[in-house]
DNA sequence: TTCAGGTGAGTGAGCACTCACTTACTCATT
DNA sequence: AATGAGTAAGTGAGTGCTCACTCACCTGAA
C-alpha cells in the first residue's frame, strides 16, 4: 500500500541538469509543498491541486509519487527532524549540572527569532485532525525532550538540588509554558512587549524559582494546606 | 451580512409540545450539532449536511437559518461562554490574598474530571484555520482569566509577597502549563498517572514555589550568567 | 387564509483520483 | 558515433462524487 519511500535500487538516476527531476527530489519538493500547505490550512483545508501547483508540476504527477493525499501527510510526518545539535548542546549541559543553561537551550530552541511555527501547527493539526500519526509526530517531535528533561530533573532531585516534585509532570510544566507562548505568539499572532531573550530569561528564572518571594527555611513538608492566609 | 444571531421580538413562539420547534430552539440546537462537529473535525472537515443531520432535520432548514456555513461558525463563537461563579470564586480568593486557593481555582477549572475539551478544540481549530473571529474568541475565553491573574500579580508583587517577575509573562506561563496539560491528555490522549486533583496541586506548588530547593538568602540580583559551570 | 417551519430534489463548482498518452533520458548494440 | 529499444518523468483531459447552497413546494397551528 505505501512502498513509496526510498529506493535504493542501482544508481539513483539524478539528472539535475534543469531538465527532469529524479524521483527522489520530486518526492522531496511534494513534501516540502505539502508541508507549508497543510500546516497552512490543514488537511482537509489543502487540495491536491494546490500542493502540485506549488510544487510546479501536475495533479497527475503527485499521485504518481503518493497514492493517496493521506499518503503525502505521512509522508511528510516520517520525514522531517533530527535535532541533533541541541540534543549534543543539551547533553552537555546536563552533564555540567547547568540548569539555567538546559532550561534557557531549551526554551531558546523554540522562542526565538527565526523560529518557523511550520512544526507547531503540523503538530497541532494533526492531533485535533486526529491523524493516525500524530502520536508518532508528538513522540518524534517531543517526547525526546520531554523524557530527557524529566530524566534530568529525577537526577538533580536526588542531587539534592531540585525540590522533590514529580519529574514527568514538572517537565510536562516546562514545554506547556514554551508552547503556550508559541501558540499565542506564532499562531493566534499575539504581540509581544520584550524581546525573546528576554522571555526566555523570565520563563526560565520563574520556572526555578518560582513566584512566591523566598520563603524562609520552613516550607518543605508543606503537604497540606501550607499556604492559607492566616498562621 | 451576518444579522443572524438573536432576535428578541414580541413574544419567542415557542410551542416546544413535540411538533415544530421554535426558530430559537432550532437555532439553538443547530449551534450545539455544528459545534461539536466543528470540534471534532474543523470547519473545513465539516459538512453541512452532517451537522443537519446531527441536529435531526434537513439541509435546506439549516440555510434558512444560517445564511453560510460560516455565519454558523460565527454565531458559536459568539453564542458560548459566561464563566460568572468561577469569576466570583476568584475574586473572591484574590481579595483574601489566598494565592494558593487562586492558583488552584484556576488550574482545577481546566483540569478536572468532566472537563468538555470542545471550547479547546474549537479555540485551536479556529486559530490554525485563521478564522477571522479567533482573536475575539479567546479574548472571550481566556483574556478575561488572563488578565484578573497578570492583575493579581501585579497586585502581589505590591504587596511585597511575589518576586518582581513580568505579570504578563507569569500569567501566561501558568495558563500554558494548564493548557498544554490539556492538549496532551484531552487531544493527544496521553494518559495520566495521577488524579486530577493531584496534577492540579502539583502544578501550583511548582509554580509558586520553583523548582529549585530553596536557595539561601542571595540570588536576587543575579541578572548576569550565574549559574556558569566555571568560575 | 396566513405564514413560519420544514423538505426533496436539485445546481454548478470543486474535490481526490485515473487514464491514455507524450517526452526526455540511459545504455547496450552496432 | 549513431541508433533505437526500454523506461522513468511528466501531462491534459477527464471520472464519479461530494460540496455549499437554492428553489419550488408542502404542512399545520392560529
Amino acid at each position: 500500500m505505501n512502498k513509496v519511500i526510498a529506493r535504493p535500487r542501482k544508481a539513483p538516476t539524478r539528472h539535475n541538469g534543469n531538465g527532469r527531476a529524479s524521483a527522489q527530489d520530486r518526492q522531496a519538493s511534494l513534501i516540502g509543498a505539502a508541508a507549508s500547505l497543510f500546516a497552512a490550512k490543514g488537511f482537509s483545508g489543502t487540495t491536491t491541486k494546490d500542493i502540485a501547483k506549488a510544487a510546479g508540476v501536475s495533479e497527475a504527477l503527485l499521485f504518481k509519487h503518493f497514492p493517496t493525499k493521506r499518503a503525502l501527510y505521512s509522508a511528510i510526518l516520517a520525514e522531517k527532524a533530527q535535532y541533533s545539535e541541541l540534543r549534543a548542546a543539551l547533553e552537555q549541559a546536563a552533564a555540567d549540572r547547568d540548569d539555567e543553561r538546559l532550561f534557557t537551550l531549551l526554551a531558546g530552541f523554540r522562542i526565538r527569532k527565526g523560529a518557523d511555527p511550520t512544526m507547531l501547527r503540523l503538530l497541532l493539526f494533526s492531533a485535533l485532525e486526529g491523524h493516525e500519526l500524530s502520536s508518532m509526530f508528538f513522540r518524534q517531535q517531543y517526547r525526546v525532550f520531554y523524557d530527557l528533561l524529566a530524566g534530568y530533573i529525577n537526577r538533580r532531585i536526588a542531587d539534592g538540588a531540585f525540590r522533590a516534585v514529580d519529574p514527568q509532570l514538572t517537565a510536562r510544566a516546562f514545554f506547556g509554558i514554551i508552547v503556550h507562548h508559541r501558540i499565542l505568539h506564532d499562531i493566534l499572532g499575539i504581540p509581544l512587549h520584550l524581546t525573546h531573550e528576554e522571555v526566555v530569561r523570565e520563563y526560565v528564572l520563574l520556572f526555578l524559582s518560582g513566584l512566591v518571594r523566598n520563603r524562609p527555611a520552613r516550607e518543605k513538608n508543606a503537604s497540606e494546606r501550607s499556604a492559607s492566609p492566616s498562621p
